[in-house]
DNA sequence: GAAAATGCTGATAGCGTTCTCAGCCACCGG
DNA sequence: CCGGTGGCTGAGAACGCTATCAGCATTTTC
């Protein structure tokens, strides 16, 4: 009786012909149980029975079945996903990767849109009391301190992606923008810009500060003295990156070259350019942040930061569940951050200035 | 005992609280079989028998639990969502209707992309294969023969998005591209422009097909002949905007007013128009199609035909549950279809063509 | 060296629903 | 009056998992 693995079903209309935690338990030689433990990743089994275990879940490739484990009171894991108004194509790649992460387990994501004119904090305070396990903030909100102190209030474990600051108790997950943007502002100095354009993002987010703090590191590390009259405030949005870039142009000795804080207000520049006549990227430099899908859309395709959005929804719901874990277990248990890496792509917006920087309007 | 109808709960820690099944029978005076049957709509249940467990129902405020139902009906819904590269608006929003309808029942989504490069069919036979319950196929996966036909031939029950046509056993949700074009075309030429231009979509998507089919029928309605020139071949991407509005623009007599396929292309015109000094609507008039988030974010707004897609794709998850759930009883069941209105959005890139239409370039 | 603590494992009892099958009753035709 | 038929209902067994608690070695403690 050792050798029947393969169990033969299929009698009954209600069997599934999915293996069973008895298969496994069955052909590992154990009690379901520890199976079970094993699944749920608990410590106290043996090393060699775990293997064991292990083994067999391997080769019945055998997955638990969520309606089963939810109803025996491992209650169902569910995850919420509070979103206002980030740009179409972030909140797609986002919900890509939270999507495909929390398939994998077996969670549920509970996705809640929180439109600007409602109150954040109510809004907040009722996805808490519809009894979530967990929140994640992507931005705008992940910057929000009203939404944090709901979640802070009501000790729902949270993780916050891509701000550069989260309070304590609250975990992150983020890219290191201020490094990204000393990057790309290093760049455009190595083609030979002497006046770089910067364009902020929205000031309540941290991520702005952060890009713009990158931003002046570059300059000040290259020994130039930074011209505020080249810093221009935006919102992130491309209208708001039409009258930057407007204002930019305007000044007595414009920038041969535009760093804008996303790619949405980057392709705003680049609009402006072409109403003015100007060449994108001969007449003018113009590179974004994001490597949204306008980054390649539109003509030239821009220069970019590289942010591995899909990755970083990923890691926050991974992240979330480490955490509810932990919880379990210790209660006081802190939160984790974390880091992923970004790149420069470099495309078709930018380009060494021509001869004569400045010298055009005189 | 018949007044006890809270009863208390909560002394063992597995106890959720919420009424079960039982709670209503024992309220109702029956089993709780017929309380079953009563919620899942079953026909052999006496009318009086029924009303009596609906009451307990409402009383006690009861929802049957999904955890337990998937389990006992060994029918867990798995849905796949197989999108290969629709805009990132298109996505995002046919994502958020369709995971909230998803969440309301107790239904798994699994959302896989379909690469360009890949051979659709293959992905298709894998998705199959991994043993999804049905498949909602949103454009431009919704045309391709070469999915449709693996799914027709695997027999998983299937609903298309935004596609005029679909085959025998496939369901299908839209709008009347055809009807919408027409009204936008008309609404054209009410204002008073005779010669408008017409930038189609990709040939490959019959919805194309249907919006150029509108276009032809307002000007056949009101009697004016086609001049195919007028009529540019598109994408339904920004770049083949771009070369379709310079097209338009470069024939004997340019048209005053352009409507494109969808906004991206609409977005292009407008570009193309600036480039070109022109002031939209002031001297060029340019509408889109579906309202997606880029109408809004450009400058002047546009005007074009709001397609529901959240809602769209809303409906094809509850169609999709219940071919699955008409399929049980009767596996010759046919595929349903549903056609969703649509509305014609009104913003500031459309406007009554000036004085001397065509006499400008002379 | 006995008693108590610890580490690992398994038997059993649910979780809340639906399914199967059997039973009851009323009605019908012969 | 009997067997058959069909409508309605209920008892009890799944469904696949985890919680609980008991049991057995193995240590540790005094």
């Amino acid at each position: 009786m050792s050798g029947d693995i393969r169990r033969i079903r299929g009698t009954g209309s209600r069997q599934t012909g999915a293996p069973t935690i008895a298969d496994v338990a069955q052909l590992a030689g154990v009690s379901t149980m520890t199976v079970s433990r094993v699944i749920n990743g608990e410590n106290n089994v043996r090393e060699a029975t775990r293997a064991a275990v292990r083994e067999a879940i391997q080769r019945l490739d055998y997955a638990p079945n969520r309606a089963a484990r939810s109803l025996a009171g491992a209650s169902q894991v569910r995850l919420g996903l509070l979103y206002s108004n980030p740009s179409e194509a972030y909140l797609s790649a986002f919900l890509l990767g939270s999507l495909d992460e929390a398939g994998r387990g077996d969670i549920q994501l509970v996705v809640q849109k929180c439109d600007p004119g409602e109150h954040e904090a109510e809004v907040a305070e009722r996805l808490v009391a519809s009894g979530l396990d967990g929140i994640i903030l992507p931005p705008p909100l992940c910057d929000s301190p009203l939404v944090l102190d709901v979640l802070l209030a009501a000790r729902v474990p949270t993780v916050v992606v891509a701000t550069s600051s989260a309070p304590a108790g609250i975990g992150r997950v983020s890219i290191d923008d201020r490094a990204a943007a000393r990057a790309m502002t290093e760049h455009l100095l190595a083609l030979g810009h002497q006046r770089v354009g910067f364009i902020t993002g929205n000031p309540n987010l941290t991520a702005s500060e952060e890009r713009l703090a990158g931003y002046r590191d570059a300059l000040t590390g290259a020994g130039l003295t930074i011209d505020e009259a080249l810093i221009a405030r935006g919102l992130f949005s491309y209208r708001s990156g039409l009258d930057a870039t407007e204002e930019l142009l305007d000044i007595a000795q414009p920038p041969s070259a535009i760093f804008a804080s996303n790619d949405d207000m980057a392709a705003a520049s680049v609009a402006v350019a072409h109403r003015r006549g100007l060449d994108v990227p001969g007449d003018l430099t113009v590179v974004g942040f994001d490597d949204s899908t306008l980054a390649t859309t539109i003509w030239p395709e821009l220069t970019t930061i590289h942010q591995p959005i899909a990755d970083m929804s990923r890691a926050a719901v991974q992240m979330l569940t480490q955490m509810l874990r932990a919880r379990r277990d210790d209660p006081t248990a802190s939160a984790p951050g974390l880091v992923l890496d970004h790149t420069l792509v470099r495309r078709q917006s930018d380009a060494a200035p021509r001869r004569r920087p400045g010298a055009r309007g005189r």
